[in-house]
Formats: structure tokens, C-alpha cells, sequence
DNA sequence: TCCAAGATTTTGACATGTCGAAATCATAGT
DNA sequence: ACTATGATTTCGACATGTCAAAATCTTGGA
């Protein structure tokens, strides 16, 4: 069996290899995401590795092999099915959902995660905007460019498709701003030196900075 | 904070004493209930009373303090609500629900616990007719005489309240002979060294070992 | 009363996951 | 090419919860 820290691990390691695809894992980001000391990070990945779950090169990084990405993407699956069952079956806040999510995501039997994922309506993504794994693993590819609000173009229709942070305070400000998955927004200019971006919402007019800009995925409308 | 092994050495405590009000519980039966050996228990236990959870007599046995019933009782809420929730809302069979809520007991938010409650209407009941705590830690007590259909009288119409057995196997046999919570019986005889009654339920006849019977808790009918 | 059987406790050991601090490695900048 | 800095690893220690086996206690029956 593998214990819950192992799959906060693997989940963690998953998670930093789709951020920047193609490297290795340091193993000081993992302790940093896990909230530990690097050395304990250091000991849990040897573990890892030889339950074969990663591949480890010493002073380098670590990489997840295919049965450690079988496993995370199964995590991340429960994590994200559950948050969306907690948002549309539960009615709690998406603020508030990822700390129960990330117990909850240990202790769920496939039963049930079945049952949720059926009730939900085979969903894709979560109240977050994040793709959800399927039950083997693969994630829907999103189409189109790729753009945040810090990036992208000016004076275009744009609706929100994610939100990169699961802070509840950056989730509240979002809501309040309606910077949710599904709403469209307008980014109308980005003032030389201002490091912000000005927004418009409807009829509603705001500025973002572009650190908070930038964790807010959208795509073009039409 | 509480970790979910000393939950469940309170919630196992708790269920004992309820099952033989008055006495201390011996260790043994912790051991037991728990799966681990004797000695485990014995060393759990007075981790539990330097806590201040139980109070501990020694080779004698143990007893909730005030405390420790207040926790117990908490753990045994959100392990029946969340039983109930998983009957009523996601549709899993009753005779599956309790190794699920066995898990999920652990990790349930205070918010989450309550937005189930609020969903079922404030049960008194869990599908197997245990009564869900309250969140002060009372419990309704029953009504009028406790039978079960080992002990109670003959040709008399009765309706189940409770089966206290969680044993799946157990589970689905009731369920097939509609010995449910709500549905009515009558035992007809009780053949002199059979070991078994004989019970009709609606027009349908069938017998039940008498220590099976013995798990169904019934009450009389007006 | 005394003892044997059964239950309980004690003891020493182990697995897991963590920390603090020392040792080691990688590398950017001179 | 060297070195100082920052990251990584190693080492010894600890907390939690468990087991196996030995020691201790309780108690019913001769």
C-alpha cells in the first residue's frame, strides 16, 4: 500500500514536472511544496526510487517513472474530482476546498471516487479550471495559445479557462473580481511601468497586477 | 491535535462501554476490536491516560473521562453521518459504507460534517439505525422496551429499528430478507432446541439462527 | 489456601517520516 | 582555473505506533 505521503510526494513531483516540462525535479522544490527540511525531501525520494517510483540523479533531480506517473496522475484525479464534488454537490466555496480535498484524496475508494465522477457528469476540469486525469492517467490537451493575463493581447474578448493558485485568499479576490472559470473579461491596457494590467468585466472597470495577472489563464472567445 | 489511531482507540472504548454500560473496558477488547496485540493496546492506553482521555486501572481496565467521551462521541458522528451521506446521496449499498466511513471519519472538516447534516435533515439515525450523536456528544435515547428477534414476544408485529452487525456479509443477508430499519415482523415461533425463529415478513416465511436474530433490534408496532 | 490458566503489562526491537547540523557537491563569477 | 555560495546529501536523533516474547497479575477451582 502506499502511504498518504508517498502520494503527496508523487503528487508534488507530478505537479513540478508539468510547470516545466522536460527537467528534472529538484528535490529543494519538493521539500519547499512539502513543507519540510530538504533533507528529509532528499531521504523520501531515495525511498522512491526504489519502489521504483522515480528515477533519481543524485545533485540533480528526480523524474517520476511511468508507474510513479500512473499513481500521481490517479492522486490528482481524486484531488481535483473531490474539489469539484465539494463545489457543485457540497456547495462549499472554491476558496475553501483544496485543504479538505488534499485529505479527502488519501481515503476515497474507487467506488466512490466512480460514483462522484458519474454524478458530476464525467467532468474535465475542476472549479479551478484544472484538467482532471482520466482513470488512466491522461489529461484532455487544451487547444489554442495559451495566454494569462499578463500576456495576453489587448482589446480582445477573453474568458477565463484557470486559475493558478490555490491560496483561499487569492480564490476570494478572484471571486470578487469574478475572474472565474467560464466569465469573460477585457484586457484593455497595460500601462508603461505600472506593472499592472486594466481590466473590464461587463460594465465593471479594474486593475490587476501583473504577478496576479499572470495566474489567470484565458483564451480567446470565438 | 488528535491523530486518527487515537480516535479510533476512543471511538472502540466508547462503543464497549455503551455495550456493557457500567464497566470498565478491558484491553484485551481494545486489542481485539483494534487488530493488534494485547500489548499494543496496554501501551496505547496509557498514552490515552497521560492525555487525559481515559482513565486507566491497571491489569482492571479503562474509561472515557469526560474529555475522551466528548472526542469519541465526536469521531462516532461523523462516522454515521458520513454513513448516512454515502446511503442517501451517493447511492452506495449499506452493506459497503462502513469501511468507507472508516477512513473518512478522520478527515472530515467541522464545515463539511455540517453541510452533510444540513443535506439529511438532521438525522437521528444511521442506516443501520445507530444513532448519530449530536454535536454536543448526546444521543436521542429510545423509546419503550429493546428487543431483538432472539427475545421478543411471539405473534406480536414489529418493526426493525436497528441491525448491530457492520459486517457486510452480515449486511446483505438482512438486506435480501428485508431486514432493514422501518420494515415490519412478526416471529411466530421459536421451535423448542432449534436455535432458530421463524419470522414472516409481509407473506413471505424464512428462519434466522438465533444468535443472527439476536442482531436485530426491534421495537412493537403501535 | 494455593496454584494453574488466562489476561495484562513490560521490555526491546522495528518501520516510517521527520528534524538539525555537518559534510559534500555544482557552478557562476572573477 | 579557483573559489565562494547555495543546493544537496549524509548522519544521528526523535516521535509514533506497532510486534514478539518475557514477566507479572488476577482469579476460579481443587
Amino acid at each position: 500500500m502506499t502511504t498518504s505521503t508517498v502520494e503527496d510526494y508523487l503528487k508534488t513531483i507530478l505537479l513540478a514536472e508539468e510547470a516545466q516540462p522536460g527537467s528534472l525535479v529538484a528535490t529543494g522544490r519538493i521539500a519547499a511544496a512539502l513543507q519540510v527540511v530538504p533533507g528529509t525531501a532528499t531521504s523520501m525520494v531515495k525511498t522512491l526510487a526504489e519502489s521504483g517510483l522515480v528515477t533519481h540523479e543524485p545533485y540533480n533531480g528526480v523524474r517520476l517513472t511511468e508507474a510513479g506517473r500512473r499513481l500521481a496522475a490517479h492522486v490528482l484525479r481524486r484531488h481535483r474530482l473531490v474539489e469539484l464534488f465539494l463545489v457543485e454537490v457540497m456547495g462549499l466555496d472554491w476558496s475553501e476546498v483544496h485543504q479538505e480535498a488534499e485529505r479527502l484524496e488519501h481515503v476515497i475508494s474507487e467506488r466512490l471516487l466512480e460514483r462522484m465522477d458519474e454524478m458530476l457528469g464525467r467532468p474535465e476540469v475542476d472549479p479551478h479550471g484544472d484538467p482532471i486525469p482520466g482513470p488512466e492517467g491522461g489529461v484532455a490537451a487544451p487547444a489554442g495559445p495559451i495566454w494569462d493575463l499578463a500576456a495576453a493581447p489587448l482589446g480582445r474578448r477573453l474568458r477565463v479557462t484557470r486559475v493558478l493558485d490555490q491560496e483561499s485568499q487569492f480564490l476570494q479576490l478572484a471571486q470578487e473580481l469574478g475572474l472565474v472559470p467560464g466569465t469573460e473579461v477585457v484586457a484593455e491596457r497595460r500601462p508603461e511601468g505600472s506593472d499592472l494590467v486594466e481590466l473590464t468585466r461587463g460594465d465593471r472597470r479594474f486593475s490587476l497586477g501583473l504577478a496576479a495577472a499572470g495566474k489567470i489563464r484565458v483564451e480567446p472567445v470565438e
